[in-house]
DNA sequence: CGTGGGGTTGACGCTCCTCAAGAGGCGTGG
DNA sequence: CCACGCCTCTTGAGGAGCGTCAACCCCACG
């Protein structure tokens, strides 16, 4: 069995000292991936942390946004809500996500801490500017929003085609195979990981209610596809079994 | 080992002969927008016309793509499905957009064309090497690929959380806006248009069957939401009305 | 004139939503 | 220390919305 152990860095919100860049657990993952040690210099002179508490609203839909910027730890969410409170989560953003839209003024969505979590950022302007001169930057940026297209569209199966039991189990694959990724385990039948997200945020994510969410994660576990050992702490005995309750078996292995 | 040759295309669609670049109705949309006389002089080197008939597959999921292009013509949809046969449409491409994923050998979607179609091809081995020579195109191809992301994540809250009508409205909004676009049309207060697609890939779009499509068209027609003034056109008489029904007022206006 | 594809409409039932009550954990304050 | 409120989660009962199954219409086309 895998033990996969996010490591909170921090207490007090705001601004941070920020490491060097070769010491980064997404340099290899991030915008950053591909640049060149020159490029990564200049990536390095307009770069700043920021840490975040669980909760707290990074951007508010509609905001200027002033910055972009990379995930290091924790999790974060991109929500739409409608004029009578409906919401939808709309991304999902681990450790080597992207926030930001380069080449627009404000942000369409609300984007929310749910863990504490910690940013690589940069001011929106240097960043578009390094865009043009630095090909290796936006060339990544490409390959990760077409990525998370890609994402997105096997999100709408899951919202569109899938019974909630389905959308349940689907969306714990995806946290499990991210969580094994930063781990770097292969080949493993079994994982446990830590839920970054209420069941509350589940619901908003999968397009049902907190309480069918509550349901069918019962469901699950009376089945013995899930095991539950502590709160918030998730534990899956059959991997492959799982991945058949989404609907999706045979899949496994794109990236 | 015995190869199974698939039927020879029906008709004759396929290549044709490809128009100057300077008369394109989608110039100044498309991936070339962007480019300046002399970098489309390179693509105009390495650009063919495919047309396809309506209901015919451009690419099946999995399937190496030998080509990239522009939908300069009609109308195509991108498609996933389950084993179980569920269906969920992940893309509607109209004129101007873009068909093919640079940096990926397979397709991951079906492509099918809904109506008749034009399509302005590109080796994909060529393009690729032109987008790392030409700078326009891949910006361009950026600024594209994050409006696609805009619009599933629009999509995402259609399908998670917005009612059979809501649907239908958002459906219907979308493409008013796009055939109004292309019309060139500003500040009008009523459309009517062309449906491109049938009952069956509306319900595919929206995550509906088709005998609900078909209940809630019915009830917007009889509620004067809409009129169905002849088989496969539609008339909105009040475009906000119709806005309004889709849920998202005082929108209006990105892109 | 028959056939097949697309569309409409009705009856019925299942899934999931709504409303509601209550359990368990945790911090705060008396 | 326990009481209290707040938050998250669980579980139940009832109902609505949409899916399923089926019949039927319209029209193009051979």
């Amino acid at each position: 069995m895998t033990q996969i152990n996010p490591a909170p860095l921090m207490k007090t919100p705001g601004a941070m000292p920020a490491p060097d860049c070769s010491s980064c657990p997404i340099r290899h993952r991030a915008v950053c991936a591909k640049c060149e040690t020159d490029e990564l210099h200049l990536l390095e002179g307009i770069k700043y942390y920021r840490s975040f508490e669980a909760g707290q609203t990074v951007i508010f839909s509609g905001d200027q946004m002033e910055f972009v910027g990379s995930v290091i730890s924790g999790v974060a969410t991109l929500t739409q809500t409608m004029e009578d409170g409906r919401r939808q989560m709309v991304g999902l953003l681990l450790p080597s996500d992207f926030v930001g839209r380069p080449g627009r003024a404000g942000s369409a969505y609300d984007v929310t801490a749910t863990t504490d979590m910690v940013m690589c950022c940069f001011r929106k302007k240097p960043f578009e500017d390094l865009m043009h001169t630095t090909p290796h930057v936006a060339q990544r940026l490409l390959e990760m929003t077409l990525d998370e297209l890609d994402a997105a569209r096997e999100w709408m199966l899951v919202l569109g085609r899938k019974t909630a039991r389905e959308k349940i189990a689907s969306l714990l694959s995806i946290v499990a195979r991210r969580s094994m990724v930063a781990g770097s385990q292969t080949a493993v039948e079994s994982v446990s990981f830590d839920m970054p997200l209420t069941r509350e945020a589940m619901a908003d994510y999968l397009g049902l209610t907190l309480e069918t969410v509550s349901r069918q994660v019962s469901a699950l576990k009376k089945d013995g596809v899930i095991e539950l050992p502590g709160k918030r702490r998730i534990a899956v005995p059959d991997i492959a079994r799982l991945m058949e309750e989404a609907g999706d078996d045979s899949d496994g292995g794109f990236l």
